[in-house]
DNA sequence: TTGCTAAATAGCGATGTAGTAATATCATAA
DNA sequence: TTATGATATTACTACATCGCTATTTAGCAA
């Protein structure tokens, strides 16, 4: 039975990409990292992430627009987590992906069973 | 149990950013879709994307790039397929992520039960 | 009020890439 | 060989956005 193929609109299609995109950056992705098991304050993602405060800020700011994080304030700090579950699966998924694939590859690098010499 | 956090250095960090940014173009899941239940010549895709065709050739350079889709040229034409099924995954993840969310909208937006007026 | 800290925002240069038009390549037909 | 059709490639413009620096805003304390 072939997957299903539903018909898409321009606006859906945008949707999914904009999905993607906040994911596809390093950067993004390192933030995420640090968020993984629980809330954090802008100041410890910036440690964690080695990243300057006004690009960590920036790069929340869009996790945030793109509904990934949520934003609670604290006094003078602001915490920020993951509140998409979406991240997980699709990290895992993509991870899982590239794992298979350099397997795969090392497979075929492998040594081939020793000859002797001429 | 909490979920599990990898380190992942910045190679792979960057690994997973670039799987991420190719599906992060509307173009190119456009372009999927096309190609989501068969092979198809980059003219079918050009028609049924209504893509310009030196676009549409370079996105597709770019999925075989990333290892998405493969080319096996045929005569004159050459045929795209998929051929990582973590590309169906993701879409489909995001989808349902996404139609959870808006499901979850309109329940916010529903009317109110009616009220007489004063 | 002033001063201090945390975070957000604005402005800037550099880079990447989407889309387009023109040209080149490749395979077949005549 | 030349001609034709299907793709790929090149060159170009426009636009988005990354990282950086400087500034601003917000909360708290003295």
């Amino acid at each position: 039975m072939p997957r299903q193929r539903k018909n898409l609109s321009a606006a859906a299609l945008q949707l999914i990409a904009d999905r993607f995109k906040v994911l596809g950056e390093p950067m993004r992705l390192k933030i995420l990292h640090a968020l993984w098991n629980e809330e954090q304050t802008v100041g410890h993602i910036i440690a964690a992430t080695h990243g300057l405060q006004a690009n960590v800020s920036k790069h929340l700011g869009m996790l945030q627009q793109a509904g990934l994080v949520s934003r609670r304030k604290e006094g003078l700090n602001v915490y920020y987590r993951i509140v998409d579950d979406v991240v997980f699966d699709l990290c895992e998924t993509v991870c899982e992906s590239l794992h298979d694939r350099l397997t795969e590859q090392i497979g075929e690098l492998a040594p081939l069973p020793h000859r002797k010499r001429a």
